[in-house]
DNA sequence: AGTTGGCACTCTCAGCGGGAGAGTGCCAGC
DNA sequence: GCTGGCACTCTCCCGCTGAGAGTGCCAACT
């Protein structure tokens, strides 16, 4: 059912300033400190309506109005308009960005970090997970005649690092050769194809066996996403209220256990996504909200950028800095592994 | 002064209950759980004359006894004797080890999850920080005739990835001459040297420059520490009744703050450390103490092991897998490392 | 029909007081 | 030097109460 303009616009006054103070907005307090040209029975009357209409509740019978998850909803979808980011902070992020490291992973580090100083919630950021890891090149390192350092640069930008035990001794010079050796038989090759690749003896195969195994390891380890700003969510006033539930939420980010809640299904539409409460998937997370966007899916499964706050989340900034950091992630990645995807 | 062996005994048996149930332990209480051979007026007195001279303290007149700060001091002095990790424990956690990366920071990243899992306590691991990185390898892929990757895999085993602009457009050929050219003039190189490196043209100018910042750039990067086990940590029992410790110490773990905590004068003894509450630097550890032990002083700026929990942590365990864990990863740096030291 | 002032009603929150319980401190006797 | 007994003190929990905040509704007004 479509609302009057003025209970619309009630509905955000209420929304706005919840956001803002956290605390209930009493009939009296919106007359006032929004100049209305009505007076407070009649914005009571209104709010009645809202809330009979499901956008409003009440903590309490004398309290003042507070969003219901419908309200919200509303507010997000019909409400909030369409938000960027200013241009001096878009310029200021751009330009932490390529100063940092040109990996996925950093980038993502310094997504979360930023994005969770700037909202003052909590930001989970994935990088992309490459279907398979392809070799660019192999180094082999001799620590001592029975194990040798292994160092590959694999095309999809990583650096892997392995111990490998040789069964049988190998002086330096021979490891040397082994590498040069291998390197043309595995360049440009995924843990698959090197697992066809002939040993010529005992050592080789050891090598051989490591690289396969590490390149599928890798594979797994190159989704896992940075999380920050825990600091800044738990010290929202809902969870002052509840310590129990901040416990959760810190054991969630301890054991990196979020990164298991930003719904995959969110990510499956494309585009940027606002969770509301229930719209949670997780019963851990029934009363925050989550917007989440995906990018870099042309380099295998999607990373994503996530914000994770009480409900009572600004949405319209967390929005527009969800969305300006998944395509600022999408256009460094194009940029940078462009050409080699 | 010292305690005759009946009141050290007494001490001890207060403060391993406490630190078992983090109640305040009545002398009754003491007399039956331990079936001592006195009755509770004599578990008094001496109680009495323990708090006399500074080693329990009393939260209100009807409470149990708690341990002071000196009380857990004497404790890890002389009470506590020297505990060591079982076998078992000691035999995973070693083959955990030999199956990570072989790098310096995931093995921090692998102890501080160790650690804080089987402690519950809040465990921070740094790495050694070398004084200066020399180049190994460099190696430079083509994004595209304007914008290079480049690779640089340095002797202190850490891998670098930068983009460099190139000021004159260099298609990749060019680009892997050039790599080759400038491998054999940095090779085994510091930042400084590098600087010397005189430059064909504007291109290898701009990526020895890049080359130099970096170096300089990574040596800072390669200290950070990793942090694990905070849920552990704020869900005991003495920050669960004042929120807004636990909220300080959040803070400080989400922003990495608890790294400058960890005093730099505890380092220099050479040794493992043990401070209880006010032996701590700073305000904020309090009531916190701090058990921390040096490895890999050879490697440069010496890394470290810390555990950070309540004064009443269970300092035996503590220090024992504090302990273990500097001496396993001052064993892994040298096993690997120690030739290119 | 929509708006408004007024007023009764409801619910929270902080502060107060008292009773139960837990432990100590001390003393007198062994 | 040890012990049982007993008074004393302090916390914690419970229920109560009064103030304050806001609403819901009604009757009157535009």
């Amino acid at each position: 059912m479509a609302l009057s303009d003025r209970r619309e616009s009630i509905l955000q006054i209420v929304i706005q300033d919840y956001i803002e103070t956290a605390t209930p907005v009493a009939s009296r307090h919106v007359v006032e400190r929004y100049a209305l040209p009505t007076s407070a029975a009649t914005i009571r009357h209104e709010m009645r309506l809202l809330e009979s209409e499901g956008y409003l509740t009440h903590p309490h019978t004398s309290a003042g109005r507070v969003p219901s998850n419908r309200g919200y909803r509303h507010f997000v979808q019909s409400l909030m308009g369409h938000a960027e980011l200013g241009v001096a902070e878009q310029a200021t992020v751009r330009h932490q960005f390529f100063q940092a490291a040109p990996a996925v992973d950093e980038w993502a580090e310094l997504a979360a970090n930023v994005l969770a100083r700037s909202l003052g919630l909590l930001a989970v950021v994935a990088p992309p997970q490459p279907q398979r890891l392809r070799v660019r090149q192999l180094e082999l390192i001799s620590l001592n005649d029975l194990l040798a350092l292994m160092i590959v640069v694999v095309q999809e930008a990583r650096v892997i690092r392995q111990l490998t035990p040789l069964p049988a001794p190998c002086p330096p010079e021979q490891l040397d050769a082994m590498a040069h050796r291998l390197n043309s038989d595995v360049n440009g090759h995924d843990a698959d194809t090197v697992r066809t690749v002939p040993a010529a003896d005992a050592d080789e195969q050891a090598v051989l066996d490591t690289l396969a195994r590490v390149l599928d390891r890798d594979v797994e380890r190159s989704g896992v996403a940075s999380i920050a700003g825990l600091g800044g969510v738990v010290g929202q006033p809902e969870f002052h209220a509840e310590p129990e539930r901040s416990l959760q939420l810190i054991d969630l980010v301890d054991r990196q256990a979020i990164t298991e809640l930003v719904p995959s299904a969110a990510l499956e539409t494309g585009g940027l996504r606002v969770l509301i409460g229930e719209d949670n998937p997780s019963d851990l997370l029934q009363d925050c909200s989550l917007v989440v966007a995906p990018y870099g899916a042309a380099y295998g499964r999607a990373g994503y950028v996530a914000i994770i706050g009480p409900t009572r989340m600004n949405y319209s900034r967390s929005v527009a800095a969800t969305r300006f950091h998944s395509a600022l992630l999408q256009e460094m990645m194009d940029t940078v592994y462009g050409g080699a995807a």
